[in-house]
RNA sequence: GCCACCUUAGCUCAGCGGUAGAGCGAUGCUUUCGUAAAGCAUAGGUCCAGGGUUCAAAUCCCUGAGGUGGCUCCA
């Protein structure tokens, strides 16, 4: 006899176990006709599933016209969506396609799928598999869940030759899968494993589309509403690069048609906003192909942005004690064999710049690439004795010593800015005394990524970090991590930037892959947190997250296309001081190793600034915009006084402009407004007679009215030193 | 790197086998003007590069480069 209790707290019981369509039906008729499925106990479940046992219940409903769809509306609506798109993909495109995976996504939904050699989906496919998909939307077909056993449910996936289905069963299951085979493990099953296997038919089982599904759906096609495919890429089976390829599928669908077009039509206006299409527009960088890939050119108008933003950093950093420092753009190999980066990241690094007459003498030998490689990558002997002594361990095997005279030595463009700081605090004494010590560089790193990883300034292959090293003692950690989390709170509220997720990530409960003790790092990860519970914003702790020498705490935003990008970060490092012996003498006359966090509040200044670019709109307050003032003349009988009013501005530090263009004045606010000056003076005969400026605040507002122009410079300057995120200088 | 798509004037794009087009921008002239585009004129192209098919290629095919969206990766 169970008991279903409502969101409200009303309850119904019933003799035996009900349906949600039952107990929609039993609350109201017109629930019932809007219900789609049904949350119980916080699951989601079809319409159809009866609940046993007494639970929380919620029906899901189909929007009303004008009503805000819920996430759980849109998940259910979505995932029999990738059902219906795979079907039609089927029929468009051949039976031969074999389904893989296909689960509702944030902004829609995918299909993962093995496309048959020779065969691929293309964009040319959309507008078939669209307009079969909504017919069979149109149809209104029920969806009709059914189980199998196990075994026979197996023995037909077998039958039918699809192995991504039959190794999805056995994940379902929690059978160890016969058909994955890979250098990783496959994931584990995300639920408990299931006695029998369910089946969804898009109508009636045995006649029309079927696939196996843990579920749950919408009742029938009808609900699904408006569906569209977005767009085709590839992925790889269980996301191992190593499996298979599989072809994705994207798709997104909404209860409307008029709400899919308002949610293509938000896609445009986000891409007017990306910081590439505003970058060009506004002139603030270049990427040539003649330069390389992924490389910024920062041209005059970004230099000033990226400048301020170094400024602004700058005076924070004096006020919390670190001092700065300059280092080369290369290290020497060893450096980086010391530090473990060369040749453990080799993929992701530049190709070393190895000496010429190393490379000669091996060239004048004979010697093979992977003899060549072997000596670039190879230590000494003595290099190995000294590393595996310090790290006490086996952290450089037999297999990579090279003799003396054979080894290749050279240098690395630097990938990180760590090794030249630990040999500048291993360049002198340091007493506990004068610790922390805290050394700062906007440290220029090149990393080669992937060409299909680039993306604008968010994604390059060279990149500044404002980066700097703490060298602490593990007392001195709590309280570092606190100022370094600080330095990120007064960016992100200087800049009005909300809209971020704070991650902390901490070892896996089970992994020996980690450097330092458990109790070193159960010390870091309780400053970690405490660190980021003081920032007094939602965070979230992700085991496995930590990097190999430390934990970490980064921050994330999201770009207008939804995509996340990490900015600042903050991490702690066992490893460091260790690989480079680095020491300070405590007050008991012994030497200590200190701890070390690495940490930029920014991230980088390109990825930093692609992202700012899109928070502002490439509408920058004045503080940091390129160009804060511009003068506009009437006509050209006001030209000198425009003059004036400029050299005035110029005087008081602002960087202005004068539009001397034979334009009218309306041709040259709107020129304004596109570039996004914060303050146009529109100066005409009226107010050269009365020294004033009329205002006009970026065009968004309209005319402010005039004020005398020592009013307007004291203003301005004053909104520009104290960083103000809005336009205030009003008459 | 992988899959799909894209690359035509400075920018945004049309043209898709038969001699290269538009809007904006630029330049010049006229206008001297009070708050989101004055008028006229002119210049501007190896149609991403290389190869192939064809009487004929921006257009069709192949290879490469660069870009976009994903996948994977991110010390």
């Amino acid at each position: 006899m169970p008991t279903y209790t409502l969101p409200d707290g009303k309850k119904l019981s019933f003799d035996e176990p009900k349906s949600g369509l039952e107990v929609a039906a039993a609350i109201g008729t017109g629930l019932a006709k809007a219900a789609i499925g049904w949350k119980v106990n916080g699951e989601l479940h079809d319409l159809s599933w009866k609940a046993p046992e007494d639970a929380d219940i919620q029906i899901v409903t189909f929007p009303r016209p004008g009503q805000q769809a819920s996430p759980d509306a849109l998940y259910l609506m979505r995932h029999s969506a990738a059902h219906v798109m795979a079907e039609a993909i089927q029929d468009v495109v051949g039976k031969d396609v074999l389904l893989a995976y296909g689960p509702p996504t944030e902004t829609g939904f995918f299909y993962d799928m093995y496309v048959p050699a020779g065969k691929s989906i293309s964009t040319d496919h959309f507008n078939a598999i669209s307009g079969r998909m909504a017919e069979i939307i149109k149809e209104n077909r029920p969806i009709t869940r059914y189980e199998q056993g196990s075994e026979e449910g197996l023995r037909r996936l077998r039958a039918e030759g699809n192995k991504y289905k039959v190794d999805n069963a056995e994940r379902a299951l929690g059978l160890p899968s016969s058909v994955y085979r890979s250098s990783k493990p496959a994931p584990a099953a995300e639920r408990q494993a299931t006695q029998s296997l369910s089946f969804y038919a898009t109508g009636t089982p045995g006649k029309n589309w079927e696939d196996l599904c843990r579920g749950p759906h919408v009742p029938s096609t009808g609900r699904i509403g408006a569906a569209r495919v977005m767009s085709v890429a590839s992925s790889f089976w269980h996301g191992d690069e190593n499996s298979d390829r599989l072809t994705r599928v994207y798709g997104t669908a909404f209860p409307t048609q008029e709400e899919l077009d308002k949610y293509l039509a938000q896609l445009e206006e986000a891409k007017k906003r990306d910081h590439r299409v505003i970058g060009r527009a506004l002139r603030l960088f270049h990427i040539d192909e003649d330069v390389g890939q992924g490389l910024i050119l920062w041209t005059p108008r970004g230099s000033i942005v990226r400048k301020e933003l170094q400024t602004f950093i700058g005076a924070e950093l004096r006020k919390q004690g670190y001092t700065e420092v300059f280092t080369p753009h290369i290290g020497r190999l060893e450096l980086y064999k010391t530090s473990g980066h060369f040749p453990y990241y080799k993929d992701s690094q530049f190709a070393p710049i190895v000496e010429r007459d190393d490379l000669d003498k091996a060239c004048a030998e004979g010697c093979s690439c992977a003899e060549l490689m072997h000596r670039v990558e190879g230590v000494s002997e003595r290099f190995r004795s000294v590393m595996n002594d310090r790290t006490k361990a086996e952290t450089i095997t037999q297999d990579r010593v090279v003799p003396d005279d054979k080894l290749i030595s050279g240098f690395l463009l630097k990938p990180m800015n760590c090794p030249h700081h630990a040999k500048i605090f291993a360049s002198s004494p340091h007493s506990y005394r004068d610790m922390p010590v805290r050394l700062a560089e906007f440290g220029t790193v090149y990393r080669w990524e992937q060409s299909g990883e680039l993306n604008g300034m968010t994604r390059v292959r060279g990149f500044t970090q404002d980066d700097a090293h703490l060298f602490c003692t593990d007392d001195q950690l709590p309280a570092e991590m606190q100022g370094c989390l600080d330095l990120v709170k007064i960016i992100f509220s200087t800049l009005g930037m909300k809209d971020y997720r704070v991650r902390v990530g901490l070892r896996a409960p089970d992994s020996s892959k980690y450097t330092g003790t458990k109790e070193s790092w159960d010390k870091a990860e309780a400053a970690c947190i405490a660190a980021a519970e003081s920032l007094g914003v939602p965070f979230s702790k992700e085991p496995g997250e930590a990097a190999f020498y430390g934990p970490k705490i980064d921050f994330v935003v999201k770009d207008v296309i939804g995509r996340e990008w990490q900015l600042g970060t903050v991490q702690v490092d066992y490893n460091m001081a260790i690989r480079f012996d680095l020491s300070y003498i405590g007050p008991d006359n012994k030497p200590h190793r200190p701890v070390v966090i690495h940490r930029a509040p920014f991230g980088s200044m390109e990825r930093f600034c692609g992202v700012l670019i899109e928070h502002f709109a490439g509408a920058f307050p004045t503080w940091l915009s390129p160009e804060q003032v511009r003068v506009l003349p009437i006509s050209e009988k006001s030209a000198d006084y425009a003059r004036k009013v400029e050299r005035v501005l110029l005087d008081a530090g602002v960087r202005v402009s004068i539009d001397e263009s034979p334009d009218r004045i309306q041709s040259k606010v709107k020129a304004a407004a596109d570039d996004k000056v914060p303050y146009m003076l529109i100066v005409g005969p009226r107010d050269a007679e009365q020294n004033a400026v009329s205002v006009r605040a970026r065009g968004i507002e309209k005319d402010l009215g005039a004020m005398p122009l020592e009013q307007f410079v004291s203003g301005v300057r004053e909104e520009v030193s104290t960083r103000r995120a809005t336009l205030d200088v009003k008459p």
